[in-house]
DNA sequence: TTGTGAATTATACGGATGTATAAATGCCCG
DNA sequence: CGGGCATTTATACATCCGTATAATTCACAA
């Protein structure tokens, strides 16, 4: 019997990674239920048997998935810190607008992110991804508070992180699922506004500047 | 052939609800995944036939569903409005805090938000169902800001609603999914100083009374 | 009391889903 | 250039899904 399909032999990295972004795509696309085990294959250019040969299960593969998902999203936020701004309050507002503009505000972004957020609450592995990426983001956020030349104690820099975090992910949530409700700049300047007044500094002229891809 | 299943005869009205019900529940506890046909229809007591009689489809039963879960959600929190407060501020005050506390700050909630997400963005019906709830909670906060003895033209009030409404929505996400990362009262603390400094108005002190339930 | 129609149950159908297992094929090493 | 093994494909299975349709039963009116 002739007539199967041929293949190439890949090295593990390649096909997990493949399965990965197969998976993240779908979902982004579809939502969860789009993301079923044969869909994902199609996706990555294998048949649906070998995901359990990479993935014990389907669960392990959306966990792997969700990691990636929030390891992508910080690294695409810092990646704007890499271009050193001169002022700690440039930098900082060079951060805070690249959080409120695609390709971070992007309604497949958000679906994507909600998709997995039931697992989330449900498997205690997927909520301490979740725990991780969460706290990277606050962290780099505090760190740029941080460095502000301006007078706070430890527990009030906590606040302030928490609540400029919170600024930026509700603004990031209704921009990305209502786009339409939003002129172009509007969710950056409103969000620089509201965290320079949070934090008792000026940030809305200092990001006025293109910021360099 | 005897043995068929007894039942009452039930209002309409009762049957939708039963089911609408059920269905939120089900999203709550288990994801979209776990509220199938049947399950929701065992949940409210029924047999799955009886769904396709009252909805033309799971779709529309789904539209229901959310239409429901929006209007709870901002009908519940203006119930802190009723009783009436002295002044603006404090109006105000009790509404953020109430939108940062249980129930309304609730693992469950955040899930059953989360698990209609992927449909609002696919389906324009279930989007005007979510834009328009999202637009009765932000008028109403904008009411209260507009009250605050203070000057903003038009435009800027319509910046501070958002900007106080993406303070409150992004707390609400993060404290409702992970819960145990903020001290009890944290979210509203924070919340009620962040929307102060927003609109530069003092908002702390005028909401530690405790608020009537 | 009984007949009638709508509410409810019951059953069936086609398709999809995650998983398990067996068969075959491509590739590295000798 | 051939043998052996891990990678990959193929097939099968039990279960569940949403939907469609037919059969029953309750409740109300005459």
């Amino acid at each position: 019997m002739p007539d199967r399909r041929p293949y190439r032999r890949e090295a593990e990295d390649i096909r997990r990674d493949a399965l990965i972004g197969a998976a993240l795509e779908l979902i982004a696309e579809g939502g969860p239920k789009s993301a079923t085990v044969r869909a994902i294959a199609d996706r990555a250019g294998v048949t649906p048997g070998l995901i359990r040969h990479y993935f014990a299960s389907k669960e392990e593969l959306t966990r792997a998935a969700y990691r990636r998902l929030m390891d992508r999203m910080t690294s695409e936020n810092a990646e704007v810190l890499d271009a050193q701004q001169a002022s700690p309050a440039a930098r900082l507002a060079a951060f805070v607008a690249a959080s409120l503009r695609p390709p971070i505000v992007d309604p497949e972004r958000v679906g994507l992110w909600a998709g997995f957020l039931h697992d989330v609450r449900r498997d205690p592995q997927m909520k301490a991804i979740h725990a991780a990426g969460y706290y990277e983001y606050r962290d780099l956020l505090q760190s740029l508070i941080a460095d502000l030349p301006r007078s706070a104690d430890t527990g009030q820099l906590r606040a302030d992180a928490i609540a400029c975090n919170a600024v930026i992910d509700g603004l990031w949530l209704e921009g990305s699922v209502l786009p339409e409700s939003f002129a172009s700049g509007e969710l950056e300047s409103i969000g620089l506004a509201a965290v320079g007044a949070i934090l008792g500094v000026t940030l809305l002229a200092t990001a006025a500047l293109p910021v360099p891809l």
